[in-house]
DNA sequence: CTGTATCCTGAGGGATACTG
DNA sequence: CAGTATCCCTCAGGATACAG
């Protein structure tokens, strides 16, 4: 139980074939909270294992997001009594629960792509 | 068509039956997007109208998030030729499109709002 | 490996006052 | 009525460096 995770890594472009949610015009949390929320939907991922998918993610600005997720309930934080000082974080059934209508959202975006992509840029020239 | 709309005015107390989004793990747009969009949900309205359900806005806040929404092709605004300067601000379809995503979430977080109070309460004693 | 500690910048958002 | 114009302040978020 409290081996190292066998599941394979996750790629470094991860986010590449996903809706940009930064993108979007919603949010979830903060910025990386929703593509956190998605690195941990396969199951436990440590630290190090997060930052790889994240991409340019800062330690300080992961640390950050972790530390609002497991406050509001989302995530658990887990330290092993490992000689690598391993921490894996997790969704918990509440953060598992909040994928569903975030996938919702991501969905209908990804529906609604090209008149998204057209109002932003007709109101980009309209703004200047 | 151009004449001034006969539905019943919002009540200031409008949203205080409604699951309050500034609570909420997520965010549709601005702070008052989500808001504005419920406001509009109805039919169009005027911006004094608006100004009464979203009580503590400033003029300024809400042009700003009128302005996006408008930018991102999700309400329209109508400038009617009439002496007292009437325009109306509308859901467009895409906008109204916009909503179903939204009340999903909100929906999920109104079923889960024990959980969501509890852990933000026990979250918030951890960290003082 | 898993974070903290600083420093910095821009944008969001509130208060108040003013305008066509 | 429908906004602008200013001022101000906080906080998210990035860069860089350092620590247990």
């Amino acid at each position: 139980m409290t081996q190292p995770a066998q599941r394979p890594p996750l790629p470094a472009d991860f986010f590449d074939e996903l809706c940009p949610s930064s993108l979007l015009p919603f949010r979830f949390g903060d910025t990386w909270a929703p593509m956190v929320l998605r690195c941990l939907e396969g199951g436990p991922r440590r630290f190090s294992e997060l930052r790889v998918p994240l991409g340019r993610i800062t330690p300080k600005v992961l640390t950050h997001s972790l530390r609002g997720l497991e406050r509001r309930g989302f995530v658990s934080r887990t330290v092993h009594a490992d000689p690598k000082r391993r921490v894996e974080y997790a969704l918990t059934p509440l953060g598992r629960g909040l994928l569903e209508p975030l996938d919702a959202a991501c969905r209908w975006a990804t529906e609604h792509w090209d008149e998204l992509i057209d109002a932003h840029e007709r109101g980009a020239a309209v703004t200047g």
